[in-house]
DNA sequence: ATTATCTATAGATCTATAGATAATGC
DNA sequence: ATTATCTATAGATCTATAGATAATGC
């Protein structure tokens, strides 16, 4: 057997690995672990990716990146800045609700580990000073014009992230404490979704 | 030597071994090096405190009260709605900003370990039924009123926690990019905490 | 006589590697 | 001949306990 026999040894390995850390972070899981759910022995998990700590930084660079992806790119159409900022919001709401374990992972991981802290700079470094003083100067002009009160980017952005995140990492309690089936909890995640638009929208009057 | 020689060991291997869980969490934190800063031998840690497993819970569940502490009590003067929702946010604020790890710490082992939910649901008990029940009939006649908007009691505090919580959590992120003093930090803190109590005022208006 | 503290050690992991064996490509 | 997979094992932890020694209370 070698390379690529459809589901190959090496890539199962891979989406074992990013399966587990997903779940429980790099600390609690073992490379013991990982061999015995990919169904393989553990010096092979070595053979592929050396060690622990590549196979886990490869995962969560990626994983970083996929985080902050929605908030990188800014879409310069011609349309009023409060539609923009609302499918923003929609956006990576969106996002976090394709990857409800992704909040728990990164905060985990760069609060136990400050290390990581490095691989965040880097991941940040791609949202360019060109990026920011676009979207700094459109907001400035709303204020200007006097369509929302006066606010910091910062501020907007952790706003944002705080409402946005929170339900997510919030989520295994919620479910546990009402016992929520899975449909129900959509129908919390979608409403969830209105209600942070709105907060934040009503948060921007003047 | 025995008992409360003033600093006792028993009780300087309890505040060693909070102050590493709170900064690392359980699974990184070992009975070796709880014994190593607090300056005495490992078996030691285990002869008062049993296990490793005690002597967290033991912590975890008092700072799990702490962190709901400032959401049981609920204040029936009479004051306006609007007034009472403002001071609770700040006291609640105030308390996570004199605890700064407490979310982190919260978080991180509710969803590394699922057993804890148990001691999540006993914290949870404690805020009563009555409790909720008055304010849920404040809040449903401040709706009435056309005082607010419709909004569930869950909706409401989901959004104070998110907003609160999430800056805490957020911080040892913050002071790395930006790279900002304590005296700065400070500030932000507290222009945080308007921030918030203005966002859920706004967030409730009809 | 009891309680506190230490040394030593058993028994479980866990990461990482060395070296044997099997499978594949040429 | 090269690449993939396995077995075995070294060396570092880590938790927990047994049993020796020191300190304290009566």
């Amino acid at each position: 057997m070698k390379e690529h026999s459809e589901q190959n040894i090496e890539h199962l390995i891979l989406e074992t690995a990013e399966k587990l850390f997903l779940e429980k972070g790099f600390a609690i899981t073992s490379m013991t672990e990982i061999a015995k759910v990919a169904g393989c022995n553990q010096a092979l998990v070595h053979y592929y990716y050396r060690s622990k700590e590549k196979l886990f930084t490869a995962i969560f660079n990626r994983k970083l990146k996929l985080f902050f992806s929605e908030l990188v790119n800014y879409n310069s159409d011609k349309m009023p800045f409060e539609e923009k900022l609302k499918r923003k919001i929609e956006a990576h709401f969106n996002l976090l609700s394709q990857n409800p374990q992704l909040p728990f992972f990164i905060f985990n991981e760069l609060l136990t580990n400050s290390e990581r802290l490095g691989a965040l700079r880097e991941s940040i470094k791609d949202i360019s000073t060109d990026t920011v003083n676009t979207i700094q100067a459109e907001l400035d002009m709303e204020i200007k014009k006097g369509n929302i009160r006066p606010v910091s980017l910062m501020d907007l952005v952790l706003t944002i992230l705080s409402l946005n995140v929170m339900l997510f990492l919030v989520k295994p309690m919620l479910m546990d404490l009402m016992n929520i089936s899975d449909n129900e909890y959509k129908k919390i995640i979608e409403h969830r979704k209105q209600e942070n638009v709105r907060i934040i929208m009503a948060s921007l009057k003047p």
